[in-house]
DNA sequence: TGGTCTATGTAATGCCCGTTACAAAATATT
DNA sequence: AATATTTTGTAACGGGCATTACATAGACCA
């Protein structure tokens, strides 16, 4: 079952076949290697693979050996050039900062065999680190500028708030505007069809506000629609993944959450846990308004206890 | 500029006290940057700092923007140049693989910066703290047979699913929904009009699952279905707080996660997570009929696109 | 010891990269 | 609406980088 997962099929099936080759290679190929070369090589190993990242001549003198040996090195690696060995130790760096947690977690996932309970348990735990780590860096680079002004523009009551998302990221959308709608007046959740969309568009302008929810697969007719409403001078807000959807071309503010877990689907919990946070900072901001409106709608769900 | 560098205002003199200076910068000061250099930012930060360590060209490619845009941004990051804004970079990386696992710690030391902003900042950081306690402690206190059990529930093609949530969950259970839906067919999202679910409630029999999201202030109308339900002999499954819903006495499965945060409203985050982990357990369980799933929709997706 | 072959450094070359000056566009200001 | 200011891209420039040709040093075998 589970070899059956990273079988070509699976759409979201990455290139985790090359792991580390450039190390590996070192490791079993090093005979093949002459004196000098050995050097660079033990160089690379020892930091590695930073050392990769400096330039030929950086590279070269750090190892006590001249430039054309470093390049003959890298060409018995099987690469054409310098700059490309790079771009594989740049891929590799990359591979394994994308998220330490999550990465091996789901290397461990790729052993086969019957789930036994044992197994079910680390996939919750695993599931829940991965999670906790994206929370952690999400709020890590969180610019404060951009968490700032979005909570402002939440808080800015005179403002008309329209909040729209994906396929899957519809659900944060709403959860985003059930609230907002106790904090404050004027928020709409664009739901439905795309049409209705375009209607509440023509309504929209200078002074209002636009939420945009949109991670991996990003679709067509949000990043439309953002566009539009930029178009029509609408402030607007994107709410994303790591990779940015392509609306954010079109977004005054963006806001990007983590989303790798051990799973094919990606993790909106981060997302949520920033739209929580902005809808905390903005109930915050216009606490009077706030709280007037909750002891209102406090007393209308008294009345209607009562009448039943 | 360029005087500066023989100065005391040496960046690089300046920042090697730090561990994480641009990150840091990037984070307090982005309000000092121009359009484009935010758009830049961006790129660097959703994906820090591997973009860093391209070319100007790739970097200014990557981020939609202009190379002297990008050469602009890392002046006003306080760099004579860009080789010793990179050379700064892979300082950083340097530093952080040197331990492997203080990644996250050593991202969030970054958020020490100057004193200024520092209530809108611990906000923010104190929210993603309870939120990631939260996390690990409904993890911690998951029964594990239960999530078994759920994960089964949900992985049951032959049975049908129907979710339904309060004011503030159905976020929740929209976004169960609309998973399920892709991995198995048999799953209905209960929206809208109480009535509707009512209407619903009458193809439901031994052989179907509800699930039912419910935390605090829990809605009489939810906990009634749910009561209904069991009362035709459904199989009731129930995400809900710690302070578990009145809906728990109709509930053969309880899923319960951790909902307090520092904000005048719950926090879903936990409850979202354990929904995420068992879509993600019961994709793999049914993954042959999933991996099916997935690549007919692909292939509907491909086909629309060919069509426009 | 001489000859050959491999290994390595030196020095020259050409290209790409970072950089900068300037013009155009966008934005703010009056 | 017109001007001043800022922001941004275009295009040209210079330097440093990777690269390569070639010479020299060393190793191996007779």
């Amino acid at each position: 079952m589970a070899d059956e997962k990273s079988g070509s099929a699976d759409p979201r099936a990455r290139l985790a076949a090359s792991p580390a080759p450039v190390a590996a290679w070192l490791r079993t190929g090093m005979d093949r290697l002459t004196a000098r070369e050995r050097k660079v090589a033990h160089l690379l190993l020892s930091n590695y693979p930073m050392a990769g990242l400096e330039t030929v001549a950086e590279f070269a003198r750090r190892s006590a050996v001249s430039a054309p040996t470093v390049l003959r090195f890298v060409n018995k690696l099987g690469f054409a050039g310098y700059p490309e060995f790079q771009r594989q130790i740049r891929a590799e760096l990359d591979e394994r900062l994308q998220s330490p947690l999550g990465k091996a977690a789901h290397m461990a996932q790729a052993s086969n065999g019957p789930q036994t309970q044992t197994e079910k348990e680390s996939l919750l735990q695993r599931f829940g680190q991965a999670a906790q780590a994206n929370i952690a860096e999400t709020l890590a680079t969180m610019p404060i500028v951009e968490f700032d002004a979005v909570t402002r523009l939440f808080a800015a009551t005179d403002k008309t708030i329209s909040i729209v998302g994906g396929r899957f990221t519809d659900p944060i959308a709403r959860y985003i505007a059930v609230h907002l709608k106790v904090v404050r007046p004027n928020v709409v959740h664009l739901a439905g069809q795309i049409d209705n969309w375009r209607d509440h568009l023509l309504d929209m302008g200078r002074r209002d506000v636009l939420v945009v929810a949109d991670i991996r697969r990003y679709q067509d007719a949000v990043v439309d629609f953002a566009r539009a409403a930029r178009a029509q001078d609408v402030t607007v807000v994107l709410l994303t993944d790591q990779w940015l959807s392509p609306a954010a071309r079109h977004a005054h503010h963006i806001i990007a959450a983590r989303t790798p877990v051990p799973s094919n689907w990606d993790s909106c919990a981060a997302l949520m846990v920033v739209a929580e946070a902005l809808i905390a900072s903005a109930t915050e901001r216009c606490w009077t308004i706030a709280r007037d409106r909750i002891e209102r709608l406090e007393i209308m769900r008294e009345g209607e206890r009562g009448e039943l």
